[in-house]
DNA sequence: TCCTATATTGGACTTTGTCCAAGTCAAGAT
DNA sequence: ATCTTGACTTGGACAAAGTCCAATATAGGA
């Protein structure tokens, strides 16, 4: 059973045939896949699981902060399983593929080739996230280098 | 009229009312709209003015480089004029407000207190974006599986 | 004023995601 | 091993955001 699975049951999950194809679905590195793509995967395994049970199960797994819920362009959202290492992504305009990159020094300036996955980068954007004064405190997002 | 509008025409648009409005909507500091925000505004001094022309002429917009389309959380796109002064941005995960910011020194330090805009800022996350191996230079965007 | 390429329109359609009532099942209790 | 129960899953209806298209209107040059 996968680390992520040990640390759900330890939280109280109930373990289901489809949470389980969902969790081994999610396994690797520079895994981003869109929810259908998700479910197109967990399907091969457990044909009558639903879209719904995707959609809940990502959400969960958001919230307990076990995967980052990544939105880059205004198509569907991504979900990354590499949550509890520090990284920032690397975008195809053209596809919406995703790689994880690790940061050295001034964000700003170029990525190092090494970290380029042969893509030609042409852009970069920062964002902070927060709670502006008429929301005030919330469901507060989980800070990866921000102070 | 406004420079925006003047830069346009240079580029040999058509005038119409509909693309005046719509340039009257995004004018100010901290302007970012998401498309309905822009038709509901226009409505008011248009009120025939389409959802269709408001799309096409954002989508214009920012084909020409006068205005920043953000993607930030999963909803809808918001439309920045603020286009020819590189910034940054704060976004409220609460209700969506945006604001304009500009970094001193290193992104992944705290932003200074008089750029907060009285927000609570919790994360900051930085994205690369470019051109994959298989999808080349270009500006085509087309849909294949990521990954 | 006329002409016509360009722009606008409403509505159908797509994609992505949410919500819900009804049925199912994991796992602790017996 | 079976029962019980509340959490989980399901399919379908619904919604938000955006695209596409054929028909219509119009800005701006001739």
């Amino acid at each position: 059973m996968s680390d992520l699975l040990r640390r759900l049951r330890e939280r109280g999950w109930r373990l289901t045939a489809q949470r389980r194809v969902i969790a081994e679905v999610l396994d690797g590195e520079h895994v981003h896949f869109t929810a259908d793509e998700v479910h197109a995967r967990a399907v091969a395994r457990l044909p009558e699981i639903s879209r719904a049970s995707v959609y809940n199960t990502l959400g969960e797994l958001v919230a307990l902060g076990e995967v980052i819920e990544v939105t880059t362009d205004g198509r569907a959202k991504r979900y990354d399983p590499n949550a509890h290492q520090p990284h920032q992504h690397l975008v195809c305009s053209g596809c919406g593929a995703m790689r994880d990159v690790r940061l050295a020094g001034d964000p700003l300036r170029a990525l190092p080739e090494d970290e380029r996955f042969g893509f030609v980068v042409s852009d970069v954007t920062v964002t902070y996230y927060g709670r502006c004064p008429e929301c005030g405190a919330g469901d507060l997002r989980e800070a990866s280098g921000a102070d």
